[in-house]
DNA sequence: TCTGGGGTCCTAGGACCC
DNA sequence: TCTGGGGTCCTAGGACCC
């Protein structure tokens, strides 16, 4: 089997699973088998747009985003079912557990997709044999359909499970990229949205093929960073790795919801805040984290959205700090105009147990500082108040961090080393 | 009758430090 | 008195993805 594999490059699979939320309906409940069914939010409570719908339904207009009312002018025997997310996750798991018979490199990106390493995986059988292998026992013991895609990199894999929906299998090779990807429109890549397509075809960038040919240096200047990694996607080059670690660096923990109607009734909404600050608060503790940093989103009426963010002095995780951080900056923000949705975010997260620094000789000086700090905190805490502390706390925020800088800097060096060394081993 | 909820990464300006 | 350049963090917003 090992002549199907490169000596010098590596097998990655994106496997893609078709119309996720709608299929697990479907698998958990088969008299829904071969009709139109979509995944919803309630009507009534304003939430009322498609998340996911069955091919059947696809094929009669319905699709992503689109209102329940406008679903149902295409489709008018639709059936529309609210999310059951645990159920969705369950499924997940039972799927990414499956793909690591395979190999532990498995890399979930979302609920429902993941990257798989298979360059070591020879002994299995060709890729091809593998790709069909799963996607045949996601099928059989799952009820579960999915493409794969394969491909020399991440890219070209997550192109490649693209290109043949549902239940497709496709190989996408190095030397193919010209005669398979180049003709696509640009907007059609990965991580060139709308608004980088509309860049892009200004100046005269319409497919993948131009991108591929244009200039770097043009490029950088008005797409900044991402201007490059287009341009080297578009040549089919993408070194990242398949990291199965990906998953355990999360970077923040939000919750937001679209309330019922639009409200300026402060007293529900801290009704509001004090459940989302529940929900993240339960979230932080299942993973055992907390937070340096609070965010609170405010949409209103029309749709014009805000976030502001406070960072604390030390890190939080209950609910009733979490609550009193966002309220805070709620009522410090909000222009008075009605509200439509809200959302609170934990960011800048560290695991409980690393929560309290060292205390070891390196940093005697630097945590004798901030022992004084939280003293003077306290002290102030006393005489003012919780809540016009958190106020005041941006100023104290920083001069911790001041404190904390070296620190900092030393482990961002720790990443550039790390980077280079990459680099070169590319 | 419109347009959810969960995220990630990047940018840009100001404050601050050396 | 005025001056530079490199670097970090904080904050806010935007683009993108599923």
């Amino acid at each position: 089997m090992k002549q199907f594999y490169p000596k010098d490059g590596r097998v990655i699979f994106h496997v893609d699973m078709n119309s996720f939320y709608a299929s697990v309906e479907i698998a958990f409940d088969p008299s829904l088998k071969g009709k139109p069914v979509a995944i919803a939010g309630n009507a009534k409570e304003r939430r009322g747009i498609i998340v996911t719908s069955s091919y059947e339904a696809r094929a009669k207009g319905v699709k992503t985003t689109m209102p329940i009312w406008e679903a149902k002018k295409h489709c008018p025997e639709l059936i529309v079912m609210t999310p059951n997310f645990d159920r969705y996750r369950k499924a997940s798991l039972q799927i990414f557990q499956l793909l690591r018979e395979y190999t532990p490199l498995v890399e979930p990106v979302s609920i429902d997709e993941g990257y798989m390493d298979i360059s070591a995986c020879y002994q299995l059988g060709t890729p091809l044999f593998i790709a069909q292998t799963i996607q045949t026992r996601l099928l059989k013991e799952l009820n579960l359909p999915c493409s794969i895609g394969i491909a020399p990199n991440k890219f070209l894999a997550k192109m490649a499970s693209d290109m043949k929906k549902p239940l497709g299998i496709t190989v996408l090779r190095k030397r193919e990229v010209e005669t398979v990807l180049w003709p696509l429109k640009v907007g059609e890549m990965h991580g060139v949205g709308q608004k980088t397509a509309e860049k892009l075809n200004k100046i005269g960038i319409i497919t993948i093929g131009d991108l591929a040919r244009s200039d770097v240096t043009r490029l950088k200047a008005s797409l900044g960073i991402n201007g490059e990694k287009i341009y080297a996607r578009a040549n089919g080059i993408d070194h990242r790795p398949v990291d199965p670690d990906a998953v355990y660096d999360f970077k923040s923990i939000g919750n937001s919801t679209t309330l019922p109607a639009d409200t300026i009734n402060l007293d529900k909404i801290k009704v509001i805040l004090t459940n989302l600050a529940d929900s993240v608060a339960r979230r932080m503790a299942k993973k055992e984290v907390c937070a340096e940093t609070i965010q609170i989103t405010i949409r209103y009426f029309d749709r014009k959205t805000v976030t502001r963010s406070q960072t604390v002095l030390n890190p939080i995780s209950s609910q009733a700090e979490i609550y009193k951080v966002a309220l805070i900056l709620f009522t410090k923000h909000w222009n008075g105009d009605p509200v439509r949705l809200l959302g609170v975010t934990a960011q800048q997260l560290l695991e409980k147990k690393n929560a309290f620094k060292q205390l070891d000789l390196f940093n005697y000086k630097k945590d004798e500082k901030k022992y004084e700090l939280t003293k003077i905190v306290d002290q102030l805490r006393d005489r003012f108040g919780e809540e016009a502390l958190l106020k005041g706390s941006q100023l104290a925020a920083n001069k911790e961090d001041r404190l904390t800088d070296k620190k900092k800097r030393g482990t961002s060096l720790e990443k550039d080393f790390f980077y280079e060394n990459r680099e070169q081993e590319e």
